[in-house]
DNA sequence: AGCACGCCGACT
DNA sequence: GTCGGCGTGCTC
């Protein structure tokens, strides 16, 4: 018998391993295992088991399952099938998928060890006629336990570990792998109860007192209250004890993570006749046993979470679990906190915030089926979740779901792939649809990849969706009394509008997408511009850390007094960032309470913090980047301005607009969520921009109308497809020539197959927008279809034929290629 | 990836 | 003569 299993890394292969007759009762699909792996051992997960192996395979390279680490399978075969799905879709080595599924703190590696065996003098015979090294090895061994066999070929020079393994192979060693102490263990706590009351006359000790009276009020009470509650209690305790008055035992804990995400009152409101058609068309297919994706299409302040919560009650009813994935960022204890207090303890949340420690132990909550509810980001996909029943994507359009490195997959498409698989209904939901999934959800009844289309086109509680201006600053304006500041930041129509917030003692938001004091130094003499040297961006100023950074690596630099070319000391500041939009408008606005937001001001708990304070009205005015629109629900804010807001329509992406759309729309949705009407102002410099009307208008109709309109005119997504290659070196050169050499075996293979020649498109080879990233020269090749399988297929033999292919390396020496699937970020 | 092995130059 | 640079190839 043998088995399939996949192994953490880099390569596209399962390894084969023989099951010796003793586990062949017990091993699974969809077990881990322990496997012997070099001179190691590692964690691996079975894909199959068969009879029989591949008769390419030697016999003697098979090695044995050396355990397996969990009787009770992690995956169920549509687990697996999911898994292999996402490797074969996206390109990726399936055990880097493997990996996204299993937390590192449950993977156990050790080093091999060897003993020599106990010989019966008769068989000693062979000894004599071993190679030099080798008696070497074995007099090392002679007398001693366990010996790592790097010891012995640290010992025995010259001795490699190829020729060591010979004595595996006589049949004179035992062979072990000594568990590595695992990173992260499960922590148990001490527990105390009384075993027996009181006798009459018995004295207790001061500190005994209060522990008994401790134990009699609560029953059990753990070691860390105790502790907490007194100063040494140890000696008493273990008095206590001795006498057989209380008794003592261990049990595992979870680290809670939910320690900043106390349970809020759960507010169940009649549904609007919108939330019910939807909650009603997720409760058909639900009823019926079957997938379907739905697109909940519901503008901001509609209700969403309500109907997430509705539809996941429905779901534990009829016996099955939910998940539901959030934007990274959206990972607040709010919304954590709402689903608390309306499902109780039985929620598990998955997200990068949490400690090593604490994702094991809420990896193992999920695996128990102690969990009925997943609350997480990305990764979250791959929870080993039981009888999944429905899937909720969140704010489904927002591309932190993409993963940027290793598998490159997408978390929203995934769910769809997995809801189908699990036979569960996934809620795909958003104020702004991504236009994929709204073109999905817009195809004829009936036609493959078409989602149910589910709006909620108003506020509840009949709330207006507030009052939109957009703002011309091409002319300049100058706020009044603003002292020595440059003009055109803050408008007048936005400054008046302020001064009444503050007045009425409501809040605002401002916001600006980018971070720092101002994003380009330059001298003034000769015009030198302060550029990372790392990267193929400007040198953005911070005038707290009185720094230069670089926004895309760790580079930063003490800000210089003079110019390094002309030694001349005028430098000057140009641009604005919201540290400085900070300064400006605390000026502004002398008596108000400001903060920011972005990713300097929310290191850590900060970013809590500062939500919490805006929430508690403890800050008037919210100035940051894109963190401050990210699904936050705060009632108090009635005004919202957008400083800048065609910056991100000048990005060399074709989702510029879409991106724009999107944000100018999830920001305005933050005034007038409460009892007061909002008002938002877009400041721009491009106000005739269709997404800037759009998004002023809340007509998202509008907006997806126009632009799938140019995306189908321009053979884009949503009515193409793409997959880029992206390479990557220090050296530009070698860069250059390997997205050559692929373009040019792309191009042959077209010229070749007239079915390709037909329907596949290749762009560049062509130098990355952004050139230089970490020090490392970028260049991309995108191929395009209008078939997917057409294109995957062409992929999928272009890259075999490249050869070589082997997990980012390229067939060129350092030159790293990136296999992109569906890709998200062009630049 | 991670590591062994091997083929080259520069040194106690 | 050996040490160690990295280039190449393999892992069940």
């Amino acid at each position: 018998m043998y088995i399939q299993v996949a192994i953490d890394i880099p390569l596209f292969t399962t390894f084969t391993y023989a099951v010796p007759p003793a586990w062949q009762a017990a091993v699974q699909p969809g077990q881990l295992v322990q496997v012997p792996f070099r001179n190691r051992s590692k964690t691996g997960l079975v894909m199959s088991i068969q009879e029989t192996h591949d008769p390419a395979l030697k016999p003697a390279s098979i090695k044995n399952l050396i355990d397996i680490v969990d009787l009770e399978p992690l995956l169920s075969t549509t687990g697996l099938e999911f898994l292999n799905f996402v490797a074969d879709y996206y390109f990726a080595p399936i055990g880097e998928v493997v990996r996204l599924a299993v937390p590192s703190a449950v993977r156990v590696e050790g080093m091999k060890h060897y003993r020599l065996r106990a010989l019966p003098e008769e068989e000693s015979g062979p000894m004599q006629e071993l190679p030099a090294l080798l008696g070497e090895a074995v007099e090392a061994l002679r007398g001693q336990g366990q010996v790592a066999i790097r010891t012995i070929k640290e010992a025995v020079r010259g001795l490699t570990y190829v020729q060591l393994s010979e004595l595996e192979t006589l049949g004179l060693v035992d062979v072990f792998y000594e568990e590595e102490k695992a990173k992260v263990r499960a922590r148990t706590e001490k527990y105390y109860k009384i075993a027996r009351p009181l006798a009459i006359g018995e004295r207790l000790g001061a500190t005994q007192e209060a522990i008994f009276q401790l134990l009699k009020e609560h029953k059990t009470v753990t070691l860390t209250t105790l502790r907490a509650s007194m100063k040494s209690p140890h000696a008493s305790l273990r008095g206590m004890e001795e006498r057989g008055l209380i008794t003592s035992w261990s049990e595992e804990v979870y680290r809670d993570p939910f320690a900043d995400a106390p349970a809020t009152a759960p507010k169940l409101f009649e549904p609007t006749p919108a939330q019910a058609q939807a909650l009603e068309k997720i409760a058909e297919a639900r009823r019926s046993n079957r997938f379907e994706g739905f697109v909940l299409h519901g503008v901001t302040g509609s209700g969403k979470t309500e109907v997430y919560v509705r539809a996941i009650r429905e779901t534990l009813e009829a016996g099955r679990t939910a998940l539901v994935l959030l934007p990274e960022i959206a990972l607040t204890p709010q919304f954590v906190g709402v689903f608390r207090g309306h499902f109780g303890e039985r929620i598990a949340v998955l997200h990068s915030g949490l400690s090593q420690a604490e994702k094991f132990d809420q990896w193992r909550r999920i695996k128990r089926n102690e969990v009925e509810i997943v609350i997480g980001a990305r990764s979250a996909i791959f929870a080993p979740l039981d009888r999944l029943g429905i899937i909720v994507v969140d704010e489904e359009h927002d591309a932190s779901f993409k993963q940027e490195e290793g598998p490159r997959y997408h978390a929203r498409d995934m769910a769809l792939v997995r809801g189908n698989l699990e036979r569960a209904q996934v809620v795909l939901g958003s104020a702004t649809p991504s236009l994929e999934s709204f073109h999905k959800s817009q195809l004829p009844a009936g036609e493959p990849g078409r989602l149910t289309y589910l709006p909620m086109p108003d506020r509840v509680a009949a709330r207006p969706l507030p009052r939109v201006s957009i703002v011309d600053m091409r002319g300049g304006y100058r706020a009044p009394n603003a002292p020595k500041l440059p003009p055109s930041l803050i408008s007048e129509q936005l400054t008046a509008a302020l001064g009444k917030t503050f007045e009425r003692n409501q809040q605002a938001i401002i916001f600006l997408n980018r971070r720092g004091f101002s994003p380009c130094v330059l001298c003034e003499s000769c015009g030198h511009v302060f550029q990372c040297p790392n990267c193929d961006v400007s040198l953005t100023y911070h005038r707290r850390q009185e720094a230069l950074r670089c926004h895309h690596c760790d580079y930063a630099l003490r800000m210089p007094e003079y110019c390094p070319e002309c030694a001349h000391t005028g430098l000057g500041r140009k641009g604005t960032g919201t540290e400085k939009l900070e300064g400006y408008l605390q000026e502004l606005f002398g008596q108000t309470r400001i903060a920011r937001l972005d990713r300097d001001t929310s290191s850590g708990k900060n970013l809590q913090k500062i939500i919490a304070q805006f929430r508690e009205h403890e800050i008037d005015l919210l100035v940051g980047t894109q963190m401050v629109t990210k699904g936050h629900d705060f009632p108090g804010v009635t005004t919202v301005g957008v400083v800048g807001a065609e910056m991100s329509l000048n990005f060399p992406d074709f989702r510029a607009a879409e991106r724009t759309f999107q944000l100018l729309t999830q920001v305005a949705g933050r005034a007038g969520r409460g009892e007061l009407p909002g008002v938002v102002f877009i400041q721009t410099l491009m106000p005739d921009h269709y997404s800037l009307m759009a998004a002023q208008r809340h007509d998202y109709a509008m907006f997806a109308a126009h632009e799938l309109r140019m995306r189908k005119e321009l053979h884009y997504p949503p009515f193409t497809y793409m997959i880029a290659l992206k390479f990557e070196a220090v050296s530009e050169g070698a860069t250059i020539q390997a997205a050559r050499d692929y373009a040019a075996a792309a191009q042959r293979q077209i010229r070749h197959n007239p079915k390709f020649a037909e329907g596949i498109t290749m762009l560049g080879p062509a130098m990355a927008p952004m050139a230089r990233i970490n020090n490392r020269a970028r260049w991309q090749l995108t191929l395009k279809s209008a078939s997917r399988p057409l294109l995957r297929q062409f992929v999928r033999l272009f890259l075999s034929d490249a050869g070589h292919f082997s997990a980012g390396n390229s067939a060129h020496k350092n030159v790293r290629i990136v296999v992109d699937v569906d890709p998200l970020n062009m630049l």
